[in-house]
DNA sequence: CAAGATTGAGTTATCAATCTTA
DNA sequence: TAAGATTGATAACTCAATCTTG
């Protein structure tokens, strides 16, 4: 796909842009934690779940879906909801369908939680990202995300397989 | 720059670009972790540092300016090249021309740990990311990339100022 | 046994306070 | 006093082990 580029090293394209990508990866999940923390109180992460769960129907997910949404480990996520519930913003129960699914269900300070800090968080995702992009580049990152995360899911899947 | 869309939330398109983009911010540096983990016993973060130090003149460099290098904190790069320098992969020694400065040194274990992982880190980023991207989207992720990450900066130096 | 989820131990990160030198 | 860096306490994350249900 890069032509002749010799495949074990990068080229001095693909450095660029890879520093970049590392760059963005190391501080943008600072800046929006800053932001949130300062002004609400809230983790990027904790944030992430409010809104997970305000788009789902009857504002009820499973851990799993939420994990998934979320991109982040089942543990992660349950020590996290644990902290959550503790602050009475969601509630855990068990699914009456089956069993060994637990669901998470939004109370209502948790809404009022995400409905306060909401405003400020998209105004920081503006100020950090959406301002400094045309309408071009806006579809042209969504397009490269996704690739790149399908990339990252497939290779979730098979860690073992080393193409070098 | 957006046109006529309502500033305070995000219109389709923008949201659709968020969600790829957070989703990219918790997944790749997992990713990263999880390969150099696994083949390695290194962390993302611990690696950066030895790469750091390789590039530069002497392989010395202060703290701050790796630091900088690694888009992380003074604290945070304390602590990690404190569990470095036990493994002996770093030295750190007083700046004798600043004496408030500490220069890291790349010790040869050091170096031969970062030779060692190299390739296999390169190889996954190969994976992950360059083998998913045409010439003309490395192009754009560097751009798209680099505005972010001056807007980013540029929010660091004065957090208090809200446009909302 | 596998899927869904939780727990606890150990590790790492963050924040605020501190120390030293220019 | 501010810059450069470190420290310690607290909080959060990760990994492996465990538990329960289908």
């Amino acid at each position: 796909m890069k032509g002749t580029t010799e495949p074990k090293w990068l080229s001095e394209s693909e450095y660029a842009a890879w520093m970049v990508l590392i760059g963005l990866m190391h501080k943008l999940p600072g800046a929006l934690d800053s932001q949130l923390r300062r002004d609400a109180d809230l983790t990027h992460f904790e944030y992430a779940v409010l809104a997970t769960l305000s788009a789902a129907t009857n504002r009820t997910s499973s851990m799993t879906d939420i994990a998934t949404f979320a991109s982040c480990s089942l543990s992660r996520l349950s020590h996290v909801v644990s902290r959550m519930e503790a602050r009475g913003w969601v509630k855990r129960s068990p699914s009456p369908t089956n069993g060994r699914v637990t669901l998470v269900k939004l109370a209502a300070p948790g809404m009022k939680k995400l409905s306060a800090s909401a405003p400020g968080h998209v105004c920081e995702a503006r100020r950090l990202v959406f301002d400094a992009l045309c309408e071009e580049q806006l579809a042209s990152l969504s397009t490269i995300g996704t690739a790149i995360l399908q990339r990252i899911d497939a290779v979730a899947e098979q860690p073992e397989v080393s193409p070098c």
